[in-house]
DNA sequence: TAATTAATTAGATTATTATCTAATTGGATT
DNA sequence: AATCCAATTAGATAATAATCTAATTAATTA
Protein backbone atom coordinates (compact mmCIF):
# COMPACT_ATOMS: atom_id res chain seq x y z
CA UNK A 1 0.00 0.00 0.00
CA UNK A 2 2.28 2.71 1.08
CA UNK A 3 5.80 1.32 -1.60
CA UNK A 4 2.44 1.09 -4.05
CA UNK A 5 2.13 4.61 -3.67
CA UNK A 6 5.66 5.52 -4.85
CA UNK A 7 5.72 2.97 -7.59
CA UNK A 8 2.03 4.24 -8.86
CA UNK A 9 2.78 7.73 -8.79
CA UNK A 10 6.37 7.00 -10.65
CA UNK A 11 4.50 5.50 -13.41
CA UNK A 12 2.26 7.97 -13.75
CA UNK A 13 4.93 10.58 -13.90
CA UNK A 14 6.80 8.61 -16.20
CA UNK A 15 4.35 8.01 -18.76
CA UNK A 16 4.19 11.44 -19.05
CA UNK A 17 7.89 13.08 -18.74
CA UNK A 18 8.18 12.61 -22.70
CA UNK A 19 7.42 15.43 -24.86
CA UNK A 20 5.77 13.02 -27.26
CA UNK A 21 4.15 11.62 -25.24
CA UNK A 22 2.77 14.67 -24.04
CA UNK A 23 1.86 15.77 -27.29
CA UNK A 24 -0.08 11.99 -27.82
CA UNK A 25 -2.37 12.87 -24.86
CA UNK A 26 -2.49 16.36 -26.19
CA UNK A 27 -3.89 14.79 -29.35
CA UNK A 28 -6.13 12.23 -27.78
CA UNK A 29 -7.46 15.04 -25.52
CA UNK A 30 -9.66 15.68 -29.15
CA UNK A 31 -10.06 12.61 -30.40
CA UNK A 32 -9.39 9.10 -31.11
CA UNK A 33 -6.33 8.10 -33.83
CA UNK A 34 -4.34 5.49 -35.35
CA UNK A 35 -0.97 4.99 -34.64
CA UNK A 36 -0.16 5.87 -38.46
CA UNK A 37 -2.02 8.89 -37.95
CA UNK A 38 0.30 9.84 -35.24
CA UNK A 39 3.44 8.43 -36.31
CA UNK A 40 2.62 10.96 -39.65
CA UNK A 41 1.64 14.25 -37.57
CA UNK A 42 5.00 13.60 -34.75
CA UNK A 43 7.14 12.83 -37.44
CA UNK A 44 7.79 9.00 -35.77
CA UNK A 45 7.75 5.98 -37.16
CA UNK A 46 5.00 3.25 -35.87
CA UNK A 47 6.96 1.45 -33.96
CA UNK A 48 8.03 4.83 -31.75
CA UNK A 49 4.65 5.77 -31.31
CA UNK A 50 3.53 1.91 -30.21
CA UNK A 51 5.94 2.13 -27.71
CA UNK A 52 4.70 5.30 -26.17
CA UNK A 53 1.28 4.03 -26.33
CA UNK A 54 2.28 1.18 -24.22
CA UNK A 55 4.19 3.21 -21.72
CA UNK A 56 0.87 5.24 -21.43
CA UNK A 57 -1.52 2.39 -21.50
CA UNK A 58 0.63 0.20 -18.51
CA UNK A 59 -0.15 3.95 -16.77
CA UNK A 60 -4.07 3.70 -17.54
CA UNK A 61 -3.93 6.62 -19.46
CA UNK A 62 -4.80 5.41 -22.83
CA UNK A 63 -6.75 2.83 -24.02
CA UNK A 64 -7.27 1.29 -27.74
CA UNK A 65 -10.36 -0.54 -29.29
CA UNK A 66 -9.21 -2.71 -32.36
CA UNK A 67 -11.23 -1.79 -35.76
CA UNK A 68 -10.73 -3.86 -38.79
CA UNK A 69 -6.49 -3.55 -38.25
CA UNK A 70 -6.74 -0.42 -37.00
CA UNK A 71 -5.55 -0.03 -33.23
CA UNK A 72 -7.61 3.05 -32.07
CA UNK A 73 -6.41 4.76 -29.34
CA UNK A 74 -8.27 6.64 -26.89
CA UNK A 75 -7.67 9.23 -23.65
CA UNK A 76 -8.34 7.71 -20.22
CA UNK A 77 -9.54 11.12 -19.35
CA UNK A 78 -11.21 9.93 -15.99
CA UNK A 79 -7.98 8.05 -14.95
CA UNK A 80 -5.85 11.12 -15.77
CA UNK A 81 -7.94 12.97 -13.69
CA UNK A 82 -8.36 10.70 -10.90
CA UNK A 83 -4.18 10.66 -10.79
CA UNK A 84 -4.11 14.52 -10.79
CA UNK A 85 -6.69 14.60 -7.64
CA UNK A 86 -4.51 12.20 -5.70
CA UNK A 87 -1.56 14.61 -6.29
CA UNK A 88 -3.44 16.98 -3.91
CA UNK A 89 -4.89 14.67 -1.53
CA UNK A 90 -3.38 15.71 1.32
CA UNK A 91 -1.72 12.19 2.71
CA UNK A 92 -0.54 11.35 -0.72
CA UNK A 93 2.91 12.52 -0.23
CA UNK A 94 3.92 11.60 3.35
CA UNK A 95 2.61 8.06 2.30
CA UNK A 96 5.56 7.73 -0.32
CA UNK A 97 8.37 9.10 2.54
CA UNK A 98 6.52 6.35 4.73
CA UNK A 99 9.24 3.89 3.53
CA UNK A 100 12.04 6.13 4.33
CA UNK A 101 14.60 5.53 7.02
CA UNK A 102 14.32 8.88 8.82
CA UNK A 103 16.99 8.16 11.53
CA UNK A 104 19.88 7.30 8.91
CA UNK A 105 21.03 10.61 9.67
CA UNK A 106 21.08 10.56 13.44
CA UNK A 107 22.87 6.89 13.48
CA UNK A 108 25.45 8.30 11.31
CA UNK A 109 26.33 11.40 13.35
CA UNK A 110 26.26 9.15 16.44
CA UNK A 111 28.46 6.45 15.25
CA UNK A 112 30.76 9.46 14.09
CA UNK A 113 30.65 10.96 17.50
CA UNK A 114 30.81 7.38 19.94
CA UNK A 115 33.48 5.11 21.00
CA UNK A 116 32.45 1.44 20.60
CA UNK A 117 30.77 1.70 24.04
CA UNK A 118 28.83 3.84 23.91
CA UNK A 119 30.39 6.93 25.03
CA UNK A 120 30.73 10.20 23.45
CA UNK A 121 34.20 11.27 21.58
CA UNK A 122 33.15 14.67 21.85
CA UNK A 123 29.98 16.85 21.47
CA UNK A 124 29.79 18.43 17.82
CA UNK A 125 29.17 22.33 17.48
CA UNK A 126 27.24 22.26 14.35
CA UNK A 127 23.46 22.69 15.05
CA UNK A 128 22.34 20.01 13.20
CA UNK A 129 24.38 17.30 14.62
CA UNK A 130 23.89 18.75 17.66
CA UNK A 131 20.59 17.87 17.70
CA UNK A 132 21.49 14.41 16.51
CA UNK A 133 23.31 13.66 19.54
CA UNK A 134 20.71 15.18 21.82
CA UNK A 135 17.73 13.33 20.34
CA UNK A 136 19.67 10.00 20.90
CA UNK A 137 21.19 10.57 24.71
CA UNK A 138 17.47 11.81 25.29
CA UNK A 139 16.52 7.89 24.95
CA UNK A 140 17.82 7.50 28.28
CA UNK A 141 15.17 9.05 29.84
CA UNK A 142 11.71 8.25 30.67
CA UNK A 143 8.39 10.31 29.69
CA UNK A 144 6.45 9.77 32.74
CA UNK A 145 8.98 10.87 35.62
CA UNK A 146 10.76 13.67 36.61
CA UNK A 147 14.53 13.98 37.37
CA UNK A 148 16.43 16.14 39.98
CA UNK A 149 19.85 18.14 37.88
CA UNK A 150 21.81 15.44 40.12
CA UNK A 151 19.87 12.28 38.56
CA UNK A 152 20.13 14.44 35.12
CA UNK A 153 23.70 14.84 35.39
CA UNK A 154 23.95 11.02 36.41
CA UNK A 155 22.41 9.58 33.56
CA UNK A 156 24.50 12.15 31.29
CA UNK A 157 27.23 11.19 33.04
CA UNK A 158 27.46 7.90 31.04
CA UNK A 159 27.88 9.26 27.58
CA UNK A 160 29.70 12.47 28.57
CA UNK A 161 31.59 14.13 31.03
CA UNK A 162 30.51 18.04 30.26
CA UNK A 163 27.19 17.21 31.28
CA UNK A 164 25.82 20.47 31.17
CA UNK A 165 26.47 21.15 27.57
CA UNK A 166 23.87 18.69 26.65
CA UNK A 167 21.75 19.62 29.68
CA UNK A 168 21.51 22.86 28.22
CA UNK A 169 20.71 21.48 24.63
CA UNK A 170 17.84 20.16 25.95
CA UNK A 171 16.36 23.08 27.56
CA UNK A 172 17.32 25.10 24.29
CA UNK A 173 16.36 22.52 21.54
CA UNK A 174 12.94 22.45 23.88
CA UNK A 175 13.29 18.85 24.08
CA UNK A 176 13.37 19.06 28.05
CA UNK A 177 11.41 21.72 30.24
CA UNK A 178 12.17 22.45 34.13
CA UNK A 179 11.26 24.21 37.13
CA UNK A 180 11.77 28.31 37.35
CA UNK A 181 13.94 27.25 40.08
CA UNK A 182 15.83 24.84 38.16
CA UNK A 183 15.34 21.89 40.88
CA UNK A 184 13.33 19.79 38.53
CA UNK A 185 13.96 18.77 35.02
CA UNK A 186 10.90 16.49 32.52
CA UNK A 187 10.71 15.67 28.89
CA UNK A 188 8.64 17.83 26.23
CA UNK A 189 5.91 15.60 24.37
CA UNK A 190 7.04 16.18 20.71
CA UNK B 1 1.97 30.45 -24.49
CA UNK B 2 1.14 27.34 -26.68
CA UNK B 3 4.31 25.90 -27.23
CA UNK B 4 5.69 26.93 -23.26
CA UNK B 5 2.70 25.43 -22.11
CA UNK B 6 4.45 21.90 -22.98
CA UNK B 7 8.13 22.97 -22.15
CA UNK B 8 6.29 23.72 -18.39
CA UNK B 9 4.15 20.73 -18.46
CA UNK B 10 6.99 18.79 -19.26
CA UNK B 11 9.85 20.40 -16.59
CA UNK B 12 7.27 19.39 -14.11
CA UNK B 13 6.99 15.73 -15.25
CA UNK B 14 10.10 15.31 -15.44
CA UNK B 15 11.12 16.88 -12.23
CA UNK B 16 8.98 14.18 -10.70
CA UNK B 17 9.51 10.98 -12.78
CA UNK B 18 12.63 9.74 -10.52
CA UNK B 19 12.27 7.51 -7.72
CA UNK B 20 14.28 9.75 -5.30
CA UNK B 21 12.89 12.56 -6.55
CA UNK B 22 9.52 11.75 -5.29
CA UNK B 23 11.09 10.65 -1.86
CA UNK B 24 12.68 14.12 -1.25
CA UNK B 25 9.39 15.30 -2.15
CA UNK B 26 7.79 13.32 0.21
CA UNK B 27 10.25 13.88 2.62
CA UNK B 28 9.80 17.97 2.33
CA UNK B 29 6.03 17.56 2.61
CA UNK B 30 6.30 16.66 6.03
CA UNK B 31 9.38 19.39 7.06
CA UNK B 32 12.22 20.91 5.74
CA UNK B 33 15.83 19.23 5.76
CA UNK B 34 19.05 19.93 4.53
CA UNK B 35 20.78 18.19 2.11
CA UNK B 36 23.61 16.40 4.22
CA UNK B 37 20.42 14.86 5.99
CA UNK B 38 18.52 13.59 2.95
CA UNK B 39 21.67 12.43 1.50
CA UNK B 40 21.96 9.86 4.82
CA UNK B 41 17.99 9.30 4.27
CA UNK B 42 18.24 8.14 0.79
CA UNK B 43 21.70 6.77 0.81
CA UNK B 44 22.81 8.66 -1.78
CA UNK B 45 26.43 11.38 -1.50
CA UNK B 46 25.32 14.63 -1.05
CA UNK B 47 25.70 16.24 -5.04
CA UNK B 48 23.57 13.35 -6.25
CA UNK B 49 20.82 14.76 -3.65
CA UNK B 50 22.42 18.65 -4.54
CA UNK B 51 21.47 17.59 -8.65
CA UNK B 52 17.64 16.43 -7.56
CA UNK B 53 17.04 19.15 -5.70
CA UNK B 54 18.14 21.70 -8.49
CA UNK B 55 15.93 19.84 -10.77
CA UNK B 56 12.84 20.34 -8.96
CA UNK B 57 13.70 24.24 -7.69
CA UNK B 58 13.76 24.49 -11.87
CA UNK B 59 10.46 23.26 -11.53
CA UNK B 60 9.30 25.48 -8.60
CA UNK B 61 8.69 22.72 -6.37
CA UNK B 62 11.20 23.19 -4.00
CA UNK B 63 13.11 26.09 -2.21
CA UNK B 64 15.75 26.56 -0.36
CA UNK B 65 16.57 29.02 2.70
CA UNK B 66 20.01 29.58 3.72
CA UNK B 67 20.71 29.38 7.45
CA UNK B 68 24.42 29.71 8.85
CA UNK B 69 25.82 27.17 6.00
CA UNK B 70 23.51 24.84 6.04
CA UNK B 71 20.25 25.02 2.66
CA UNK B 72 17.67 24.11 4.21
CA UNK B 73 15.17 22.82 1.78
CA UNK B 74 11.05 23.35 1.97
CA UNK B 75 8.43 21.79 -0.55
CA UNK B 76 6.74 24.47 -2.50
CA UNK B 77 3.21 23.54 -1.91
CA UNK B 78 1.30 25.90 -3.93
CA UNK B 79 3.30 25.42 -6.97
CA UNK B 80 2.94 21.32 -7.06
CA UNK B 81 -1.35 22.21 -6.40
CA UNK B 82 -1.30 24.80 -9.28
CA UNK B 83 0.77 22.47 -11.29
CA UNK B 84 -1.91 19.45 -10.73
CA UNK B 85 -4.75 21.74 -10.86
CA UNK B 86 -3.63 22.82 -14.51
CA UNK B 87 -2.97 19.84 -15.77
CA UNK B 88 -7.28 19.37 -14.57
CA UNK B 89 -8.20 21.99 -16.60
CA UNK B 90 -9.98 21.72 -19.72
CA UNK B 91 -7.65 24.00 -21.63
CA UNK B 92 -4.90 22.94 -20.72
CA UNK B 93 -3.93 19.44 -23.08
CA UNK B 94 -5.71 20.53 -26.34
CA UNK B 95 -3.28 23.36 -25.78
CA UNK B 96 -0.21 21.15 -25.51
CA UNK B 97 -1.30 19.80 -29.20
CA UNK B 98 -1.75 23.33 -30.77
CA UNK B 99 1.52 23.06 -32.98
CA UNK B 100 1.32 19.89 -33.91
CA UNK B 101 1.17 19.32 -37.88
CA UNK B 102 -2.30 17.88 -37.89
CA UNK B 103 -2.80 17.56 -41.81
CA UNK B 104 0.41 15.44 -41.86
CA UNK B 105 -0.92 12.07 -42.24
CA UNK B 106 -3.12 13.47 -44.68
CA UNK B 107 -0.52 15.06 -47.22
CA UNK B 108 1.23 11.64 -47.20
CA UNK B 109 -1.82 9.87 -48.17
CA UNK B 110 -2.64 12.39 -50.94
CA UNK B 111 0.95 12.25 -51.94
CA UNK B 112 0.97 8.77 -52.14
CA UNK B 113 -2.13 8.39 -54.66
CA UNK B 114 -1.24 11.46 -56.62
CA UNK B 115 -0.18 12.13 -60.12
CA UNK B 116 2.11 15.22 -60.17
CA UNK B 117 -0.27 17.05 -61.90
CA UNK B 118 -3.18 16.48 -58.97
CA UNK B 119 -5.09 14.05 -60.32
CA UNK B 120 -5.49 10.66 -58.04
CA UNK B 121 -3.90 7.12 -59.54
CA UNK B 122 -6.54 5.31 -58.01
CA UNK B 123 -8.46 5.53 -54.92
CA UNK B 124 -7.67 3.31 -50.96
CA UNK B 125 -10.00 1.10 -50.20
CA UNK B 126 -8.57 1.22 -46.40
CA UNK B 127 -10.76 3.54 -44.57
CA UNK B 128 -8.85 6.13 -42.76
CA UNK B 129 -6.92 6.99 -46.19
CA UNK B 130 -10.26 7.17 -48.38
CA UNK B 131 -10.96 9.39 -45.36
CA UNK B 132 -8.14 11.64 -45.83
CA UNK B 133 -8.41 11.56 -49.72
CA UNK B 134 -12.23 12.98 -49.11
CA UNK B 135 -10.82 15.22 -47.26
CA UNK B 136 -8.45 16.63 -49.65
CA UNK B 137 -10.74 16.64 -52.18
CA UNK B 138 -14.07 18.19 -50.43
CA UNK B 139 -12.22 21.21 -50.73
CA UNK B 140 -13.27 22.07 -54.13
CA UNK B 141 -16.15 22.55 -52.92
CA UNK B 142 -17.84 25.44 -51.71
CA UNK B 143 -19.79 26.31 -48.59
CA UNK B 144 -22.18 28.36 -49.27
CA UNK B 145 -23.73 26.88 -52.04
CA UNK B 146 -26.13 23.73 -53.55
CA UNK B 147 -24.66 21.34 -56.05
CA UNK B 148 -26.65 19.48 -58.60
CA UNK B 149 -25.35 15.64 -59.29
CA UNK B 150 -24.30 16.58 -62.53
CA UNK B 151 -21.86 19.92 -61.15
CA UNK B 152 -20.69 17.29 -58.40
CA UNK B 153 -19.36 15.19 -61.16
CA UNK B 154 -17.73 17.28 -63.07
CA UNK B 155 -15.82 19.17 -59.83
CA UNK B 156 -14.76 15.33 -59.44
CA UNK B 157 -13.92 14.50 -62.82
CA UNK B 158 -11.05 16.68 -62.25
CA UNK B 159 -9.78 14.02 -59.50
CA UNK B 160 -10.76 10.71 -60.80
CA UNK B 161 -12.15 9.39 -63.33
CA UNK B 162 -14.56 7.27 -60.90
CA UNK B 163 -16.68 10.06 -59.57
CA UNK B 164 -19.44 7.80 -58.08
CA UNK B 165 -17.01 6.53 -55.29
CA UNK B 166 -16.38 10.00 -54.12
CA UNK B 167 -18.96 11.67 -54.30
CA UNK B 168 -20.88 7.98 -51.99
CA UNK B 169 -18.03 8.81 -49.74
CA UNK B 170 -18.87 12.66 -49.07
CA UNK B 171 -22.46 11.15 -47.72
CA UNK B 172 -21.54 7.74 -46.25
CA UNK B 173 -18.80 10.05 -44.04
CA UNK B 174 -21.51 12.72 -43.26
CA UNK B 175 -19.08 15.38 -45.32
CA UNK B 176 -22.16 16.03 -47.51
CA UNK B 177 -26.18 15.96 -47.31
CA UNK B 178 -28.76 15.82 -50.33
CA UNK B 179 -32.11 16.11 -51.11
CA UNK B 180 -34.31 12.92 -50.84
CA UNK B 181 -35.14 12.72 -54.25
CA UNK B 182 -30.99 13.32 -54.80
CA UNK B 183 -31.29 16.37 -56.71
CA UNK B 184 -28.86 18.54 -54.62
CA UNK B 185 -25.98 18.15 -52.48
CA UNK B 186 -24.37 20.28 -50.07
CA UNK B 187 -21.19 20.44 -47.49
CA UNK B 188 -22.05 19.48 -43.88
CA UNK B 189 -20.89 21.69 -41.32
CA UNK B 190 -18.23 20.32 -39.49
C1' DT C 1 -5.32 -18.45 -51.54
C1' DA C 2 -2.09 -14.85 -52.17
C1' DA C 3 -1.03 -10.27 -51.46
C1' DT C 4 -1.52 -6.10 -48.72
C1' DT C 5 -1.69 -3.42 -44.62
C1' DA C 6 -1.50 -1.68 -39.61
C1' DA C 7 0.43 -2.79 -35.54
C1' DT C 8 3.53 -4.86 -32.58
C1' DT C 9 7.81 -7.16 -31.14
C1' DA C 10 12.89 -7.91 -31.34
C1' DG C 11 17.29 -6.18 -31.41
C1' DA C 12 20.66 -2.55 -32.01
C1' DT C 13 22.12 2.24 -31.56
C1' DT C 14 22.05 6.78 -29.75
C1' DA C 15 20.84 10.21 -26.50
C1' DT C 16 19.62 11.32 -21.64
C1' DT C 17 20.19 11.28 -17.18
C1' DA C 18 21.48 9.56 -12.46
C1' DT C 19 25.34 8.92 -9.83
C1' DC C 20 29.92 9.10 -8.18
C1' DT C 21 34.63 11.38 -6.90
C1' DA C 22 37.33 15.45 -6.81
C1' DA C 23 37.61 20.32 -6.74
C1' DT C 24 35.62 24.79 -5.56
C1' DT C 25 32.81 28.18 -3.12
C1' DG C 26 31.10 30.80 0.68
C1' DG C 27 29.88 31.12 5.37
C1' DA C 28 31.19 30.28 10.35
C1' DT C 29 34.25 29.27 14.12
C1' DT C 30 38.64 29.16 16.52
C1' DA D 1 43.89 35.10 9.67
C1' DA D 2 43.48 30.27 9.31
C1' DT D 3 40.61 26.45 9.40
C1' DC D 4 36.27 23.86 8.88
C1' DC D 5 32.26 22.48 7.00
C1' DA D 6 27.93 22.13 4.01
C1' DA D 7 26.79 22.80 -0.42
C1' DT D 8 27.55 23.18 -5.10
C1' DT D 9 29.98 22.64 -9.49
C1' DA D 10 32.93 20.03 -12.79
C1' DG D 11 33.90 16.09 -15.08
C1' DA D 12 33.59 11.12 -15.81
C1' DT D 13 30.98 6.81 -15.86
C1' DA D 14 27.10 3.82 -15.74
C1' DA D 15 22.28 3.03 -16.23
C1' DT D 16 17.84 4.28 -18.68
C1' DA D 17 15.21 5.25 -22.19
C1' DA D 18 14.01 6.95 -27.00
C1' DT D 19 14.36 5.80 -31.59
C1' DC D 20 15.27 3.30 -35.66
C1' DT D 21 15.24 -0.92 -38.98
C1' DA D 22 13.91 -5.53 -39.68
C1' DA D 23 10.96 -9.29 -38.66
C1' DT D 24 6.56 -11.00 -37.10
C1' DT D 25 1.57 -11.07 -36.29
C1' DA D 26 -3.19 -10.39 -37.24
C1' DA D 27 -6.66 -8.97 -40.16
C1' DT D 28 -8.54 -7.71 -44.96
C1' DT D 29 -9.11 -7.57 -49.69
C1' DA D 30 -8.14 -8.99 -54.56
Amino acid sequence: MTENNLEELLEFFKALSDANRLKIVGLLAQREYSVEEMAAMLDLRPPTVSHHLSRLAAAGLVSARAESYYNLYSLETEALENKARKLLAEETLPAVAADIDLDAYDRRVVENYSYPDGRLKQVPTKRKKFEAILRYVVKAFDRDRQYTEKEINQILGDYYEDTAVLRRGFIDYKMMDREVDGSLYWLVED
